[in-house]
RNA sequence: GUUUCUGUAGCUCAGCUGGUUAGAGCGCUACCUUGACAUGGUAGAGGUCGAAGGUUCAAGUCCUUUCAGAAACACCA
């Protein structure tokens, strides 16, 4: 073995040998139970960020960890259509390629087109899974627009649309006016922006005046240009400066048109004027005023946002109406929406009506894809009906069947759902599902799986001319369905039956309504059972100054990057490629080279994924920091090398040995301490904390195996008897192994090229065979043996003694000393039982024990504990004072340290109600604290007699 | 505005249902190229646990208030 690890030669064919022996299917056992995880789908166009490998690295530990212990496992993965995002992609690249929109291609051909472009460059996100050792059955990879998925979403579709929990409505939608669709609330994003208010005079209709004698009223607004669609002024009805004037009428400026005032909550009396323009085809309070009011709906603006040449009217139904004109005056026509703003204001000017304009701040929304402002317009969507839905699935959180981990979240599941707002889900693109919906030529609407269904379940005649929907569901709709429709419902497969409700969902916070709420909802609806038992919500992660990492402040890190390397120009390009600004450009470039002026080095998928695994703590953010990583790496190396001491020896005796082995103490002492990292680590991972996993066997192999029990073992390697050889090997290689497997669920690629150098030589290894597919370790109490814990800590605590004293007193590693015990407990003689491994660890050339009323020599000296104090006797290097001076601030500790337990075991209160147990301790504390305090004291006078 | 989360060593973070002298990694200081590893070893320095009250025999841990930072939701005519 080199003396590093090549992860970048290594880790890409250990993965190919996997993939290729099958190792990631289900095992098919039935004896052990099935465990199985739905990938959150990636989004088809997307690429591997850090929020995915944190997450995937995660599910593959749970993965890994429970295929090892022969559970029927499945890690079910696949990618998402995601409408929007992948639509655009195509767009763009027939934009820059050929010059061309979708409209001319047209939809047939556009579709065709998009499904060339993922063939071709889709889903290159599941290559970069694989670079992270994800483990999974990638012969069940599905996609949503998969033949059977869209099976799924039309036989669900149907289903509700029968049972009348879909439904088709005239209704303010969210508008994006660039991408000319319908989103969900979700899909909205609030932007503070710099804005005006304007106040604008709306005349009073005639022999009408307010009490101070004015022939208008004033509305301020922030949206002068859709007064074409007001249908009303509402007013505070308690609102004294107004109140008379409810049920007059004003006439609207431009187009005169008489419009009530109302009396109406929404007005707020403390906000702008007190009069509120209300414009219910183009707000969503307005809206409801509307309704309150029966006032007509008048839409002025067309699918791009710009002035309509005719208004809509409508009325309170939807329905045509005709009780307004739909006069706009010419010069507005075709106007954009700010365009027709300022025009507006101008308008109003001219016309004497503008009071006055304040700057003002608002929030304002934006379509998170489009990024322009969304519109509040009248639109036919289809809807799912929620609040039937959303009852049974908040009861799951509540009575437990569902769990989240942490508990916290369950909060902003609840707060959401109990004011949950119907689903908008049809979208105005092409790229999607598209909605089983058809219409006759006098706009009936019937719903049903296929045309032909239709036709025979309404008995339609084939003269009838049947159209279909043109438009296409929300990506989520489909991912809603995803554990159960991924696993081959609506058909009753095996999978189902085995897989179904799968165990843990492991996604981010921020997906919980979009995704998490909408599968539990579809799931209970259509499988009567939940779709996962437990959610275990992962944080956010975050560049170094805790700042959410975006493409556009070029503060990412790519995940692959740390894996394989990358020199610094190449991030600089990829970080400022296709950049909105070039400004921006200039200053990411600055500031990645400042932070990596080196580029990043290649540090393996095993470092990475152990400093994810140990990051992954309760909190909701996670600042990903380049040392931890270094670290681990570092870590990773300490194995490796670790791995290399243990082969390098392994014809220094027999590893295979078992049965009657001498084991030394230190042999007994790491086995037991294996056995506490085997049961620590169980309990991590079984409370989902990784962290604490990862901290388990870092403590164990680099504190206690390579720190401690490797260095224990050169003594015997070079000096010992054959048994005692044999003892150590065996003890060696078995340690390492159980520990390679332990460690296996999170760092896959290293453990498994050591594990192929040591398991054959301790076992029969076939060909072909993998950690992975081995026994996870168990927790072995015949195994444990407390008093070897208990000696080798001991000799633990003499060895740094002394490595204490040669520090303070700066003497060399080659200067052998002497070390002399007082005790009272029996601790001289383990040390001197075991003077050959103190010899080599403490650099000494004897141990040996004083008599307690035995003259002093002079010496430095440390109290062990309350029994036992070491002495190393160095005539002419020892500073009397300095000996002094120490001792003096042991006893000032030691004082205290008794003093508070005096304190503490007087107090009445203490004794009378603390535990027995506490009190006890506390006891024993005081104890041993007088009884160190009376040593230390002795010892100073000796040593100052001296 | 409402709700939630966070505030522990210079930095990044642990610290479970309250019970020893508050831990780790990185960084820092001194020493060490000893036959697995300098991506290393040995020894060390460093914290009044954001602040103030309170509950309790006992509070980093529970409660209230407050300050600072973050997030979600809502609203702003």
């Amino acid at each position: 073995m080199d003396n590093t690890f090549d992860s970048n030669a290594s880790e890409q064919e250990i993965y190919r040998r996997w993939e290729e022996s099958g190792c990631f299917k289900p095992n098919g056992r039935t004896d052990r139970g099935a465990f199985c995880i739905a990938l959150p789908p990636p989004n088809v166009t997307g690429v591997l960020h850090m929020g995915h490998a944190f997450q995937q690295t995660i599910m593959d530990i749970l993965i890994r960890y429970h295929r090892m212990r022969g559970e029927n496992t499945l890690w079910q993965a696949g990618t998402d259509h995601a409408g929007i995002a992948t639509q655009m992609v195509v767009e763009r690249k027939i934009a820059a390629e050929e010059h061309k929109t979708r409209q001319d291609y047209g939809r047939e051909k556009f579709i065709e087109k998009v499904w060339e472009w993922k063939a071709k460059s889709g889903g290159a996100i599941t290559k970069q899974m694989r670079r992270l050792g994800d483990s999974v059955d990638w012969s069940r990879e599905r996609f949503t627009m998969d033949e059977g998925l869209s099976r799924a979403v039309r036989e669900v579709f149907v289903r509700l649309y029968d049972e009348n929990l879909i439904y088709r409505g005239k209704r303010l939608v969210n508008w994006d006016p660039k991408l000319r669709t319908a989103i969900s609330d979700l899909e909205v994003e609030n932007r503070e922006v710099q804005s005006h208010m304007w106040h604008l005079r709306y005349p009073l209709e005639k022999g009408v005046t307010t009490k101070d004698g004015k022939d208008y009223i004033i509305v301020a607004t922030t949206r002068p240009e859709t007064m074409f669609g007001d249908t009303a002024v509402a007013v505070n009805a308690k609102d004294p400066r107004y109140d008379y004037l409810i049920g007059k009428k004003v006439i609207l400026p431009l187009v005169n048109r008489p419009i009530p005032i109302v009396g109406d909550e929404h007005a707020d009396m403390t906000k702008g004027t007190g009069c509120v323009k209300i414009t219910p085809a183009h707000d969503f309070n307005d809206n409801e005023v509307g309704k309150r009011h029966s006032l007509p709906m008048i839409n002025v603006l067309t699918e791009d946002a710009r002035i309509v040449d005719k208004a809509e009217v409508y009325d309170i139904n939807g329905e045509p109406s005709d009780v307004y004109d739909s006069y706009i005056p010419e010069e507005f026509r075709g106007l954009d929406r700010y365009k027709a703003r300022d025009l507006v204001v101008e308008e109003f000017k001219k016309l004497g009506l503008l009071e006055k304009i304040e700057d003002h701040v608002m929030m304002q929304p934006y379509g998170d894809r489009g990024g322009v402002p969304i519109e509040p317009y009248l639109t036919s969507q289809w809807y799912v009906r929620t609040k039937p839905l959303a009852e049974p699935a908040i009861k799951a959180v509540e009575d437990g069947s569902i769990t989240f981990v942490p508990k916290q979240y369950e909060n902003m599941y609840f707060a959401w759902m109990r004011n949950i707002q119907d689903w908008c889900i049809s979208r105005q693109l092409w790229w999607g599902h598209r909605i089983p919906a058809w219409y006759d030529n006098d706009g009936k609407v019937y719903v049903g799986r296929s045309e032909e269904e239709v036709r025979s379940k309404y008995s339609l005649d084939s003269a009838v001319v049947l159209k279909q929907d043109q438009d296409v569901l929300d990506t989520w709709f489909s991912s809603a369905l995803w554990t159960f429709s991924t696993l081959g419902w609506p058909d009753d497969t095996p999978e189902l039956k085995t897989f179904h409700p799968t165990d843990v969902l492991v996604t981010g916070f921020d997906i919980i309504f979009f995704w998490v709420a909408r599968m539990i909802m579809m799931t209970l609806h259509f499988r009567h059972e939940v779709p996962f038992k437990t959610v275990y919500v992962t944080g956010l992660i975050r560049d170094e100054e805790g700042k959410k990492m975006s493409k556009s402040k070029g503060n990412v890190i790519d995940p692959l990057n740390m894996i394989e390397g990358i020199s610094i120009d190449q991030l600089v390009k990829n970080r400022t490629a296709n950049m909105m600004q070039p400004q921006m450009a200039e200053k990411v470039a600055k500031r990645t080279r400042k932070q990596f002026p080196n580029g990043i080095e290649a540090y393996g998928t095993d470092a990475l994924r152990f400093t994810l695994a140990a990051l992954a703590s309760t909190g909701r953010d996670i600042n990903w920091d380049m040392k931890r990583l270094e670290g681990y790496r570092n870590f990773c190396n300490k194995l490796w090398n670790a791995s290399r001491y243990v082969l390098m020896n392994k014809d220094k005796g027999n590893p295979k040995a078992e049965g009657n082995l001498k084991l030394s103490l230190a042999d007994r002492w790491i086995r037991t301490k294996l056995q506490y990292a085997i049961r620590d680590f169980r309990a991590a991972v079984d409370s989902y904390r990784f962290d604490q996993a990862a901290g388990v066997i870092y403590e164990f192999l680099w504190n206690q195996f390579c720190d401690w029990y490797l260095e224990l073992t050169k003594p015997v390697l070079w000096h010992g008897e054959q048994d005692e050889k044999d003892a150590a090997l065996s003890t060696l290689f078995h340690v390492l192994e159980t520990t390679l497997r332990l460690a296996h669920p999170i760092i896959p690629f290293i453990t498994e090229e050591i594990w192929q150098n040591i398991a054959p030589l301790i076992m029969d290894v076939k060909e072909g065979d993998t950690i992975m597919l081995k026994d996870f370790p168990e927790y072995d109490a015949s195994q444990v043996d407390e008093k070897a814990l208990k000696e080798q800590e001991f000799l633990k605590s003499f060895i740094i003694a002394v490595r204490n004293i040669r520090a303070e007193y700066n003497l060399s590693p080659t200067h052998k000393l002497s070390a002399l015990l007082i005790s009272s407990n029996g601790d001289d003689r383990i040390a001197e039982d075991n003077f050959r491994n103190l010899a080599q660890l403490a650099s000494l050339e004897s141990v040996s024990s004083l008599a307690k009323d035995a003259e002093r020599p002079f010496a430095a000296s440390r109290l062990l504990n309350a029994d036992t104090e070491v002495l190393v006797p160095l005539k002419g290097v020892v500073d009397k004072d300095q000996e002094l001076r120490r001792i003096d601030k042991e006893i000032e500790a030691r004082k205290n340290d008794v003093a508070r337990g005096e304190k503490k075991l007087s107090n009445q209160a203490f004794v009378g109600k603390a535990p027995a147990e506490v009190i006890g301790k506390e006891r024993q504390k005081l104890a041993d604290a007088k009884s160190e305090l009376q040593k230390l004291e002795a010892t100073r006078k000796q040593v100052e007699a001296l």
